[in-house]
DNA sequence: GTAGTTGTTGACAACATTGTTCATAGTGTA
DNA sequence: TACACTATGAACAATGTTGTCAACAACTAC
């Protein structure tokens, strides 16, 4: 769309001789040379940690480039366009995230020690990479969004269907399915939510030391295990 | 910062006359004159829809002006410079968001039905005028969030004196303040997450229908009072 | 009516950001 | 060594955004 009008060809090299002889006195800048594979993957990387810091919007080509250490033209020469950047970080983050969060569930069973291992493995992946972050990002701008099919539904279902043994090996009256789902959105709004501004609500509510993160989430566990298993 | 150069000066007027009689069949566009208090009501008013839906960082002056139906000098004008307007937006809409959640608060004594409402009111006040979604651009955004004294501990505080005097009438053991704080957080970042995302984390969980999300808070109410008074 | 005050605006400048072009440098291959 | 191929970067173009300025226009005071 742009430059549409006619582009005067002025050809000037890197080492350019204006006049006749010196004015090239710029050092070549060795340029460092990847192959195609190795470049997108550093610049996803550096891309990534924009998307974390400022969002899908506050990626700058220039300021990707520059963490990187090439220009910003070899970015578009390697993704085609800014969009196409975005929506590739957006895509490998999700898909990171996915992965993270199915590893983090999967190795719970129900136990009660697992729980907790499992809750502090969701946070823990949600905080350290700033996934979370990303999640509330995409949340608040719209974007696509799509690849999110962590599918909760999955999770509840397996949840119900662990708790509906052992409530009956335990001789408890069955819990809907319902109350299962509030459980697991419950926990999952506690760790997103934590992830992005856990130090400052806890701070905020008279909670300080290091380990008020952790002892929160242990507090949780308890809370989430006498609903899915008490009464 | 910018401009500083020198400037020629061309003084075309609105109505130009660039050769002699004609080319001047510019209608004079009837401004609109306001005093200042009105005209930065209105700027203010905009600039906090800007805010809602796309965050600090995408608060544009043409697009604030736009709306409002002046020129992008007049937002100038009247503010100073773009990080003055939002500064001024921002510490808006966070003495907003205060006085909405001190007044949901402030009518719940602990009773049952008035917890039910008081979580209800609350949600409302962050999820109708968006105000939930101002919160979590200014967390991921870092913006100064100072204003932000809605002080958690102090909801800690009074739910604690509440909490202690119903569980001693019951003859039940008293809880530790870090207990009610954590109930107070746990509420604090359900409530916010669901009025940012609330819709898609109770769809994705298998929760359909209108009142998925009031069946969820209603649920969330008996958890959160179960905690508080129960055992 | 005249003059002063002040909100308002078009034109412009400076800068940022995205995208394009093309010569060059580096790599692999014959 | 000669050649093809490709990643790279400097220069450029186009557009968007913030900020400046002088003049205009509406209103008030006299």
């Amino acid at each position: 769309m742009l430059s549409t009008t006619t582009n005067k060809i002025v050809g000037n090299t890197g080492t350019c001789e204006v006049g006749g002889v010196s004015t090239s006195r710029r050092k070549p800048k060795p340029r460092v040379r990847r192959d195609a594979e190795s470049a997108r993957a550093l610049i996803l990387e550096a891309a990534e940690k924009r998307l974390v810091s400022s969002g899908p919007s506050g990626i700058r080509l220039q300021e990707v480039a520059a963490d990187v250490g090439v220009s910003h033209p070899t970015v578009l020469h390697h993704f085609g366009s800014r969009e196409a950047l975005v929506k590739a970080v957006c895509s490998r983050a999700l898909a990171s995230i996915h992965r993270e969060l199915i590893e983090a569930i999967r190795a719970s069973s129900g136990d009660e020690a697992q729980l907790s291992a499992m809750l502090e493995a969701v946070f823990d992946a949600l905080s350290t990479s700033g996934h979370g972050r990303v999640l509330m990002w995409l949340a608040l701008e719209g974007e696509p969004f799509d690849a999110v099919d962590v599918r909760l539904a999955d999770v509840v279902d397996a949840t119900h269907a662990m708790r509906k043994v052992k409530r009956h090996e335990k001789g408890l009256e069955p819990k809907t399915r319902e109350d299962t789902a509030h459980v697991v959105v419950l926990a999952a709004l506690a760790l997103l939510g934590s992830s992005v501004l856990g130090r400052t609500m806890l701070t905020n509510a008279g909670l300080e030391g290091d380990d008020a993160g952790p002892r929160f989430r242990a507090w949780l566990t308890r809370v989430l295990l006498r609903q899915l298993d008490g009464e």
